[in-house]
DNA sequence: CAGGATCCTCGAAGATACTG
DNA sequence: CAGTATCTTCGAGGATCCTG
């Protein structure tokens, strides 16, 4: 039989379109090493708006892929930190992520080139 | 230093965005086996319209991960394959599809319990 | 500090019809 | 068969201001 993410409203491409858009990729990828303050993601990730990291954090909390702690001690805040869910996803995110930097000049080489 | 999918328009953060997709990623993985019909395509891949099928196809191609060949024996027509800098990019698109595949139940669970 | 609320715009994407 | 063309809609996402 075909493979599940062929088939339109299946739980698979459902799940598939929550983790393939950059910014859950990109916020994934940054919370590899550890729990991260949300200021410092904004701060880290380069071009994102509040709004977009909010909204991407919160669909990933939603879907069991992060989780999200109030910080009590000083400075007070708010961390996110990967759960096992989204640690299991790390793998292939990290080397999607790897793959973009060790292609990206060759994409880019073709592109322009091509034109 | 950073990883530079941090940081914006920077190469590796364009390319990212230009795989990240959940089209991107479909097609791709629907190539893993060798080339395939435009119209094969269309059928096999649930849900997607020959508009986006077309656009897909020819941003991949654009980017020198897939390649375009006319098919003169019959029935002609167009067939698409992975380029070599494409198969390059299968391993982490089938390692991300598999996440989906196997994780889709838990995700959904998450999802819909947490209302 | 970490958002929520609001407004606005612009492009992604569906529907439909046509064509080499 | 494999697209292109056109129209339209709809929501993603930026900018800005406000708040516990």
């Amino acid at each position: 039989v075909e493979s599940d993410v062929f088939l339109a409203d299946c739980p698979a491409r459902t799940t598939l379109s929550l983790v393939a858009d950059t910014w859950s990729v990109v916020v994934v990828f940054a919370l590899r090493d550890g729990p991260n303050r949300y200021g410092t993601l904004l701060t880290r990730i380069g071009g994102v708006s509040k709004k977009m990291l909010t909204q991407t954090l919160h669909k990933l909390a939603a879907n069991g892929l992060v989780e999200r702690r109030t910080i009590r001690s000083a400075p007070p805040g708010t961390e996110y930190a990967l759960t096992p869910l989204g640690q299991s996803l790390l793998e292939p995110v990290i080397a999607l992520s790897r793959w973009a930097e060790r292609n990206a000049e060759q994409v880019a080489e073709v592109r322009d080139g091509g034109r």
